[in-house]
DNA sequence: CATGAATGAGGTTTCATTCAT
DNA sequence: TATGAATGAAACCTCATTCAT
């Protein structure tokens, strides 16, 4: 988690954590429908409830908002880490099917954010821009690692593990990014269902 | 194809395209590095060794820039087509590789802008907009009924073919959108390879 | 009485209604001394000793600045209307020569907004033309009535009232216009009087 | 006549004039239309037929066009001054009858110059602005004979002079200004005749 | 003589940020 | 703490003018 400070002219810790929340929240929001730089800080404002001044008493600079919100988003990879250590003695393709369906329940609960990232990567700042990618690289390495396992115990066949975890993600990416495309076609069960499916297929798993 | 008019001052039509052409092909770099909005038209005009002024003999407004670049790019989905009418008498297994061998390397040159209009959706025309949609949609049907088709004689098995279409697509544009981290494991025969044996793995493919 | 809406920042609306009469007042002496296009938002802005960005806090746009000279303007008939109305019993040329007085001294105190309209008809509003142009129809309809009066009395002659006032009114526009002129040789009473005269002459005035 | 300098590129003096009366004719609308600082000179060029840079062979700046403007239009006192010369031994009545007529019915046919002239009047030059001032007064001092000659003779009654010619010209100049409106309800004969009239009764004419 | 491509200064307008209240 | 008036730098875009062809 990156820890960059940012400006803040309140010394009540409780208040400023709290209407960080709620710039991060909207902001979200609004910068996803009008863009970053369209989005004027008054126009924040405006969707806050606050004057554009007292933005200014919880946050430094405009770019300082992106920063905001990759702090209130959990797409840290410590959730996945946490849960799949907890999976336990779960046979490969069980491990691998729970894990898939928890990233992409969480792919799907971070949907705005996802997208934001996506649309404004230049504009975060070299720091978010590492913990970003970072956190990324992390839950594949877990989706790798379960795959490793399984190829070890003979349950999966599978020459490039790294690939197909990245994939996975990348299928986990799309659910919240094309969502407003697949959600004609799909719900987050049915879409999870077949891409486990296909995971599975792709591994020859041999058993569920 | 979307035909909106761009305002011109040039009754050249030869000299105007040429220089819409440079703009486009110019701009698409610029506004990817240093993102749409932060690229001004000085600094643009300076990368093009025009003079800010002159940038406004070929086009009317900066938003008409973007427009360009998607008439200036090769992503209709009319090659694809093409390319798969043109397939003839392959075996389905033989027919799909082949293709997603075309999509992937089409994919390839034109990464900047599918780069920019991951990036850009929401800042493109409504009719840019659904033009890039289209496309995509073309593509992937594309597919689907090459995966039908691969069904029907009992060569493959798919109960999704058009989820599966989608998932080529993707990783047609993942490569792409994140060539950048790619390239550090993988080439584009490398990528396209694994991916085409992935897919037929998921299709149960009985020959090759 | 042209409503449109001008936007501004402030929701203060006293503020407002004081920052916009500062600038339409400062707006008309400038405009006539520099000419409208000629006119800069900075000109403008120094002459207010103000920043050019505060201006657009209370208007839209340059052409607001020439509605807001309008709504600040005493040139509604009413005046006219009311002072007329109120004239009673008075015999035909007394009230025709009191009312002249009136509309005369009234141009006279409008004279620099007077000249604006007259130099930039073209750049009002449609909305803000046609209410200068109803003005001026009604303030003439007043004195046709008065003249008209006076015919029935038996006390003027006059075939073609409606000329008259025209031309009643064209005098006291050319005191403000042409000021710079015709003050070197009238006063404002003496400009009036002799004007005064010769309309009775015209109407062969019965009494005075 | 003001002879201010305008740049040529062409020797062809006859060309130049013939070109320059062009230029002229149509700017006088143009400008009328869309006002001058609207009218660019490509578009003045498009109503000419002209390129942009065509135009600079006979003028050397855009304020030029209305200096060529004032040059081609008869608003001299000349025509006027001759014509009364001539009038030779009528009445005063019917000298300062026909002198009228032959004022309006100018003012008539130079209307657009004259609007011109009114809206513009600060985009004059220095030189252009006082030709058009001592030509008004000019024509002025014509009238104000003809009336003066009157009152010698005893055929007119007039104690202001000046005022009276001042205001024939005002008439002869709002028929030009507000034909417009005027038009509605008057030609040109029944507004001149009505003013001519009007005249006369002011001066308590004794023969006609 | 005519063209129109190119220039770049300068205009209008926006908006992140500050700071007095 | 909250407000919003004020700032001014900088963006987009226009257009008079030049000059190579």
């Amino acid at each position: 988690m990156p820890k960059v400070k940012v400006r803040t002219f309140s010394p009540n810790e409780k208040l400023v954590e709290q209407r960080r929340k709620r710039i991060a929240e909207k902001a979200t929001v609004v910068f996803l429908r009008n863009g970053y730089e369209k989005t004027t800080m008054r126009d924040l404002g405006k969707a806050l409830k606050m004057a554009p001044g007292s933005l200014y008493h919880y946050i430094g600079y405009k770019k300082d908002i992106l920063h905001l919100i990759v702090l209130n988003t959990a797409l840290g990879s410590q959730p996945i880490k946490d849960y799949v250590n907890q999976l336990g003695e779960l046979s490969s393709s069980k491990a691998l099917t729970k894990a898939m369906g928890f990233c992409f329940k969480n792919a799907d609960s971070i949907e705005n954010p996802l997208m934001l990232f996506n649309r404004y990567i230049l504009e975060f700042s070299r720091e978010d821009f590492h913990h970003l990618l970072a956190s990324e690289i992390d839950v594949t390495s877990y989706f790798e690692q379960l795959i490793k396992d399984g190829v070890d115990t003979g349950v999966f066949s599978c020459n490039d593990p790294r690939l197909l975890a990245h994939d996975i993600l990348m299928f986990s990416n799309n659910w919240a990014l094309r969502k407003w495309y697949l959600k004609k076609y799909y719900t987050l069960e049915s879409y999870t269902k077949k891409h486990t499916k296909m995971v599975l297929d792709i591994l020859k798993a041999k058993d569920n």
